[in-house]
DNA sequence: GCTGGACCCTCCCCCGGGGGGAGGGTGCAC
DNA sequence: GTGCACCCTCCCCCCGGGGGAGGGTCCAGC
């Protein structure tokens, strides 16, 4: 016998194409500790069970699947349910993916050497008492919270009058979570589950109008910020989107249309 | 006029949704400095004009464009290179969705209750002198150096004999890069461009093939190493690879076959 | 003119998931 | 017994930010 079924770290290393280091560090994570370690040496000293474990933490890293969501997998020994804590990341990568599409649609659009003209409309906004669903949201769950608010919404008021809309703090953009209120006009605002009477306060709006997907509606929220600007109206409060044909009204994308409202502190003829 | 324009770092924040300590880095990188900065105070002032910049660089790291990249993107004035160096992305993007796909079938494989069993054989490999490429290949550009290798190989070995094959230093595995040679056995080796003869040395391998795509040939490899350890067998130098049937042969990747030969010392009846 | 509060500045430490290297102890084959 | 590969711990570096301290500034209202 040349070597006992023994692997000292660098071998182990070989065995699994994980790095000493990364080994150290897995260790140190209590992720993947040796068999053994040496008390008076601190050798760590693994064995080739723990190969098809270092494989998948190997794999799950690929996956950029954070470390202690990898223990947690780990630490489920159950065939099973391992598999349906794995069965959970393709989600995460779909959405991954839908972020990058939206990102590469929205960059195309940046870079269009010729932007079409932006149709910006002043417009007074009377204060007005609606149904609404609000909430602290980040920006990721944003879409998820929205779907399910606006399903609730539908379901508690009976007799819409106009557009939903909604009403977005700039925390939310800037910090990555912020308040968010989705409402509905009604003439009488019901009050059930988390659906409750709101009364929006009156504002000025520099309103344009996002045709499309919301993929590079980022795009369009710069070119209305910059003619707000450059038209020297100060700004004060929280965005309004309103939806006057959205995904409830035709599957068509294209057809879709957000305004988008920008409060404006002074407008007048001057 | 309420307010020139000039915006302060929270109003750009606000129109660009960039966090203001975001912007203040971007500055700090030369990504994207204020239009002007007061040298009194320090205060950064920014201007309308830079806002589709500033959304710009807000995709691209969305796309998790590097800065360094996003810089050089920035600094091409010419709107088509700009383009351009753009649309190099996608590529990115793409490779990175084949490594994901990649991980998630070893994956499967490696969560999969009952493992076949592998069929090893000790093969006694003479001394041969070949036709070859080699480098020092990182780990995420072996793809593309292999791809070119063997199209230089094959172009310039006439009468083949026998599958090509590979020598990987474990380097590649343990540190993400390391020498790579990539041989064809031919009768006279010749010499041209980067092809040239090579001497292999006479090696004992633990052998064992690996049937399709090499998505999940990380699993392989680990069984043979686990074989290897378990079967008391000391290792040393750069594992190899034949190819009997590979993408050269069909596009059915199921058919593909891969000997992998895990380099051991003393082989013997006993 | 003064004051308060919102805003801005710089500076330092934190995160995850490693990599590089220093400085020193060990295992093993010759 | 000696050389050398191997192993250990410890600290700093990378990226692209986030949190917070401590202090200066702008401006609207009075």
């Amino acid at each position: 016998m040349h070597s006992a079924p023994v692997l000292a770290i660098g071998e182990f290393s070989r065995l699994t194409h994980l790095g000493v280091r990364t080994l150290r560090r897995y260790h140190d994570a209590g992720l993947l500790g040796p068999a053994c370690v040496d008390h008076a040496t601190g050798y760590r000293y693994y064995t080739a069970e723990q190969i098809p474990a270092a494989q998948v933490i190997h794999r799950l890293r690929e996956l950029d699947v954070p470390l202690p969501e990898v223990q947690r997998i780990l630490r489920s020994p159950d065939p099973a349910s391992r598999a349906a804590l794995v069965a959970d990341h393709p989600q995460r990568l779909e959405s991954e993916l839908e972020r990058t599409r939206a990102a590469v649609a929205s960059l195309r659009r940046l870079l269009q050497p010729e932007p079409p003209p932006l149709d910006v409309e002043l417009r007074a906004v009377p204060a007005a008492t609606v149904a609404a669903v609000e909430d602290d949201v980040a920006h990721d769950e944003l879409l998820a919270w929205y779907a399910g608010a606006m399903a609730e919404l539908d379901a508690a008021v009976e007799e819409p009058v106009g557009a939903p809309g909604t009403l977005c703090d700039n925390a939310l953009f800037e910090h990555g979570r912020g308040h968010v209120l989705v409402y509905r006009p009604t003439a009488r605002p019901p009050r059930r589950g988390r659906v409750h009477p709101v009364t929006l306060p009156a504002v000025e709006l520099a309103v344009t109008t996002h045709a499309g997907p919301h993929d590079d509606i980022d795009v369009t929220y710069g070119e209305l910020g910059a003619w707000v600007v450059a038209n020297a109206l100060a700004v004060a409060g929280p965005v309004r989107e309103r939806y006057p044909v959205g995904p409830r009204d035709t599957d068509d994308a294209s057809a879709w249309r957000t305004e988008i409202g920008w409060p404006v502190f002074h407008v007048g003829p001057g």
